[in-house]
DNA sequence: TCCTATTAGTTGTATGTACAATTAATGTAT
DNA sequence: ATACATTAATTGTACATACAACTAATAGGA
């Protein structure tokens, strides 16, 4: 659907680079309500399903707060705190750090790994992979969009 | 930069299309992050001036709650707290429908109006509009992301 | 008309975000 | 070694978001 439709806009914008800056944020925002709708009956949220996914690319290994905050898509929230729900859910450990006692190293557990597994092949999760979109148009994008953050 | 480099992936991404959504929510949270710092010292926040700029677009009519929610660009926001907070500042007026006491008719103020239009010629402002990107790639950019929300 | 359903807006609450302040550990210069 | 700056993580707080519950007004059918 068009965006001038979607937010019912009589007059068209008043450039293409300035409507990209608002679809963008547009089509993020309603993809995080489908991600947070798809994610429901797993009860997590997106932002500790990326904190999981960026421990199971470290796995066997740990990663310690900051290089997570480093990988989150969204940095804006705090990894402590969603790193501490994580923990309730025994989905992660912490331990602390031998050289370092300032960082703590946080690894996901083999319980968090098979929720991992399970959401990603949920029907739901395949069903917002596929998208039906042209891989060629996405790598388009993915440069474009790339180049657009500079 | 390159996504991979921005999350510090050791992996590339399974597919350009899972590349793409995880790029668009990224690329989303980015500009709100410059969007927040432009408009602090206006004392306003991104869904406020979203708000604002809905009703302008009304002016010398006024929308009521539900035309505005319909315009947001995030609809996971609560239009009447937002409204709530530009009325403290005067930047907007409510009032009882006539025809409907269910609806209330929110309309911008001539002070609200000078705020967007102060906004609108500072330098932070047109320097995030420019973004140094070329107008035929924002267009079919605007296309794809249109396709893509079905 | 009366009853019920629907609609618009507001409010309550748990969780999340933005940002500053704090605590504790380490690095570095003298 | 001591003092000071820097770094990593945590905590406090005001505000925002997600979502359900609630209030009040209107619409529509028996």
């Amino acid at each position: 659907m068009k965006l001038e439709e979607a937010l019912k806009q009589k007059k068209p914008f008043e450039s293409e680079i300035q409507k990209l800056l608002i679809n963008i944020n547009f089509t993020s925002s309603w993809f995080n309500a489908l991600f947070l709708q798809t994610l429901k009956p797993f009860d997590i949220t997106p932002a500790q399903f990326n904190v999981l996914r960026i421990l199971k690319g470290a796995y066997p290994e740990s990663y310690c707060n900051q290089q997570i905050t480093e990988r989150m898509v969204d940095r804006s929230s705090n990894s402590t705190r969603i790193v501490d729900k994580l923990l309730k859910k025994k989905l992660i450990v912490r331990k602390e750090h031998k050289a370092d006692r300032r960082l703590v190293d946080i690894k996901i557990t083999p319980l968090g790994l098979d929720l991992l597994q399970q959401i990603e092949v949920s029907a739901p999760m395949k069903k917002m992979k596929v998208a039906q979109f042209n891989a060629e148009k996405a790598k388009l994008m993915n440069e474009w969009l790339d180049e657009m953050r500079m």
